[in-house]
DNA sequence: TAGCTTTCCGAAAGCGCTTTCGGTTTTGGA
DNA sequence: TCCAAAACCGAAAGCGCTTTCGGAAAGCTA
């Protein structure tokens, strides 16, 4: 509401014509010094600003970029996204540009949305979180030819820029981890394999559990949805089979710190009884009963990441060129020991967190 | 990237002039049923869309409003934001505007920010969050009588719109159970007043306090960080104190959290030995160590309802008729419990969660 | 000092829409 | 049949900027 100054005025001011100005102003090199500084000086002075809106109707150029809100399954909010936004932000702000949020009524028509947002020349890129196997969402921009980033992987990711964590290999890890301390009927919970994520970690605890020489037992298996509810009812689930497993992987914090439930509902003491492993190194695993033993993604500002390296496509860089695979860490919290047998109780012993 | 369809294309291919067909597809009561409907035909069939920054430059409406994320102290991202964005989004989408999320480098330069963001033409409308008791973002948009909204309220709210939550209240309800399970000493864990829901929270617990005949104690009210840690330390002070509490009521669940882990890291058991009551009602606290009793918020959208109440401002509605208090119920959880007695352990009796 | 570059700036044409204004056709009433 | 009022539509002027183009002024060489 408050009144702005306009390029006209700055200009008829200064006794310039507006197209001087504005050279002088983005610093076009048919400009005197002389006049270039008095025209800078008389912007500072009136605090003049050229008007987004404009600029950007001019010279095609949106300076904006759209973040794609996940889709997410049950009323739980996605811890990461408040990160990941404010990350994003950081980055585009140094240049300027807006930063704003999309999202589809229903993820099904999220690829029609998609390609409304970007033919209506709103936004000059894109910020996709937790894509599928085979993402609709990235064909269209991929068809577009339009400049975007994914925080995570689809099963075609050769082609595009990406931002994601080895949750395959952490899943190795866990199993390795699991395996050593003597558990050999470990058992998986996950999510629909159709998130990509969901499938890289379901096949790292596969190879794991075959290279350990394990057979790879379907039953062991449990895909569910992705909240804590989903966690317990599946651990549950396995618990109260014919064979029940002696720890869990599972594919998120949230899934399980359902499983802990699950297993202290039973009157087994989790980390003791039953191991439990989950993904993503959330905070609140601290306070779990008992913490949580978890595979922890490098806590570093991806949002900053992908939005350097979406800005730096924008530019015209490769996106082949911007691929970057971080890896995640053990945290070793109070939810995972040996494998519990009857005489385990002088066995089990104390240990403190470690990284 | 996809070449779209121009007004002046649409015009030619249809013969009219390009205000007659930009009306016809707007609406305007001079253009006659037969062109009107032989325009929007042709407009569905070609998929023309107006170029939104053309439509903003030239009509003056940003079609956009911005969301302040909030300057999370401690790095614990705010598990709010991402299902607060997701309702403003939902809102904003049936009109076709856009959301856009903002951000200070520094907490102390958001104003200067905020001022440059409205005068910017960018947006038609502001949320804030979390705001202070005196808070200069909102000086600055009332000063602009630039269209916003507060979730949350300042000290002076009479004149501008806000949706929050009755946490004096909350607290009241909070305390009163507490007393009524017969605790004398009843401490405070807060963070700085300058928010104005960590004031009105020690406000509501004050006056419960006295209002039960219990005089407020200085020692018994401690403010720190708004963190886990934050609630450990301030409760492991109290706690170690000459006369200990025998329950906490923090104005975060995130400093409750903390709480439960000091007092069993002192050897107790919260809910048994020291009762602890959050405020928020986040569901992890389902799965704390022990679940925690918390003054649960509606569950409602709140984004929702704030990007509603923006939009009708937005439209000419009265800021003042738009101010939604909602209150927050007590869920018991197994936080809380009598005050401990020497044989308190035949008087503590199991519980189920309830609403 | 003529002639050729450079340097520097003004003018004007957009960008893709909206909206006012006025003029031409139709229509309706007498 | 004539005239005023509707009903319709075209033309044009913006919105506030960018960017190309061309020409005047200034600088340089010979």
């Amino acid at each position: 509401m408050s009144e702005r100054m306009s390029l006209k005025q700055l200009a008829n001011h200064l006794g310039l014509a507006e197209g001087t100005v504005s050279r002088a102003l983005n610093g076009y090199p048919d400009i005197s010094l002389r006049t270039r500084e008095r025209v800078q000086n008389a912007a500072r002075e009136f605090g003049y600003k050229a008007n987004p809106l404009a600029r950007r109707l001019a010279t095609g150029v949106a300076e904006a970029v759209a973040y794609l809100m996940p889709h997410s399954q049950s009323a739980m909010s996605e811890p990461f996204v408040s990160q990941l936004l404010s990350g994003l932000g950081d980055s585009l702000s140094e240049r300027g540009w807006d930063l704003l949020v999309a999202q589809s009524v229903a993820a099904e028509d999220e690829p029609e949305m998609l390609s409304r947002l970007i033919s209506s020349g709103r936004v000059s890129g894109v910020v996709l979180s937790r894509p599928m196997k085979k993402d609709a969402r990235i064909e269209v921009l991929r068809r577009a030819k339009f400049p975007f980033i994914v925080h995570g992987r689809s099963n075609d990711c050769a082609d595009y820029a990406w931002y994601d964590v080895d949750s395959r290999a952490a899943f190795v890890k866990a199993v390795d981890h699991l395996v050593a301390m003597g558990h050999s009927r470990i058992a998986f919970i996950g999510s629909p394999t159709y998130f990509s994520f969901a499938q890289e970690r379901l096949d790292g605890y596969r190879d794991a559990v075959q290279s350990n020489g394990l057979s790879f037992d379907q039953e062991l298996v449990q895909i569910t949805e992705l909240s804590d509810d989903g966690g317990e009812r599946a651990a549950g689930d396995l618990l109260d089979s014919a064979d029940p497993p002696t720890a869990f992987v599972c594919v998120t914090d949230t899934q399980a710190i359902g499983a802990l439930a699950a297993i202290r509902s039973r009157g087994m003491v989790p980390g003791q009884h039953v191991s439990v492993i989950g993904y993503d190194g959330l905070r609140l695993g601290r306070h779990t009963n008992p913490p949580l033993t978890t595979l922890a993604q490098p806590q570093s500002h991806s949002g900053r990441q992908l939005g350097d390296m979406l800005l730096a496509i924008i530019d015209g860089g490769d996106p082949k060129e911007f691929q970057e695979l971080r890896s995640a860490e053990l945290l070793r919290r109070k939810s995972d020991g040996p494998v519990w047998t009857a005489n385990s109780d002088t066995m089990f012993m104390q240990r403190e967190e470690t990284t």
